[in-house]
DNA sequence: CGAATCGTCTACCAATTGGTAGAGAGAGAT
DNA sequence: ATCTCTCTCTACCAATTGGTAGACGATTCG
């Protein structure tokens, strides 16, 4: 029987300092620190670095998956809705956790197989969406476009504003409470505006 | 009397390498390669890695102050015609240095004197965006809402497409002069719909 | 009990990193 | 002719990197 809780916490530690500094900023020996460990443990559990990354990778697929699927089903049925509601549910666990946007962010600078791997498990949820907002614009409840760029373009903005504080420091928001609701609400109200009919 | 070239030819070359791959993850040897010179020449004309990134991040903010002061004082008066405007004039220059723009994501992962090294340069031109949109805002020329955020959600939308060719590829956009045609257009669109009134 | 397996450790290692010291080529100036 | 200054180079260096080899205690299994 595996101790699944060495394994698991490598990949907590990995998550949060790659998605954050970035893969190559992030030493094994640091990672190992951070849990407590040393870093022979942590290529016991990983047979590379980027063995670790691709760990790293899966765990952030399935997490997304996770959150935007609820989030889908649980939502209303009118598109903009729809789309709030899942804006609501990635934003949490992305200002929580920066490193998980941060590192599909990250992805652009990974070899292709390990893009690909990412790709290949996020396609699900890009194609359903594609399909979804090609639906609604062929339906006349959402703005006509390219489906697909305007799910990138959609993606472009939720991601980049929660994985650049410094742009928002540099525009004088502040992180507490506050900030993060009118924050919130001010993406959502963006993103509505761009998509409606 | 100083060479010139030398040193312009290293900040050009460190611009794209670290734009595109991140400050950590390019070494002065490769810098030095590229420019075909030794690593050596490189600690010359700056005295440390550091140094060069904050001549790289200089450079970076000149132009696009450059770029983005010209095209608003060539824009028409309309607001959305003049965003438009700057989104064109980016778009070009972003697009043929993918760098431009990494660099200034890449802020978020530097030390808090670079990123305030950056910001300091490029205050003017986010003081006078913010001030624009909460002026025209005012006057109902523009959808009503927080400047600074809207201002960071523009840019964040903006760079984002801009600098992860990966999410592109992965709704099957591609890179040819087409491609490059209708998303810029579909940008222009989706900026456009975000802010009007 | 004995043997094997599992998880973590110490001890190394070769390659790469940013950086120092200083030699030497070339161009002007005296 | 030589002195000085500018620029690029070779020769090193200490620290850090990802990774290998294998010892050691604990647990599980026969």
């Amino acid at each position: 029987m595996i101790d699944r809780t060495t394994r698991e916490r490598i990949l907590d530690a990995a998550l949060d300092l790659f998605g954050v500094r970035g893969v190559v900023a992030v030493s094994l020996d640091e990672i190992a620190r951070d849990v407590g460990v040393r870093k022979q443990t942590v290529l016991y559990w990983f047979d590379s670095k980027e063995a670790l990354v691709d760990g790293v990778l899966d765990k952030v697929a399935a997490e997304l998956v996770i959150v935007i699927d609820a989030a889908v089903r649980a939502a209303p049925d009118d598109p903009l809705d729809r789309i709030d509601a899942v804006v609501r549910a990635v934003f949490r666990p992305a200002v929580r956790r920066p490193g998980l946007l941060g590192l599909v962010r990250e992805v652009s600078r990974l070899s292709q197989g390990q893009a690909d791997r990412l790709a290949e498990r996020i396609a699900p949820l890009i194609d359903r969406a594609v399909a979804y907002l090609g639906d609604e614009m062929a339906a006349g409840r959402l703005r006509a476009g390219d489906p697909r760029l305007i799910a990138a373009l959609g993606y472009a903005t939720i991601t980049g504003i929660a994985t650049e504080p410094e742009v928002l420091r540099a525009v004088g928001w502040t992180a507490d409470a506050a900030g993060l609701r009118s924050l919130r609400d001010e993406l959502r109200a963006f993103l509505r505006a761009a998509l409606q009919a």
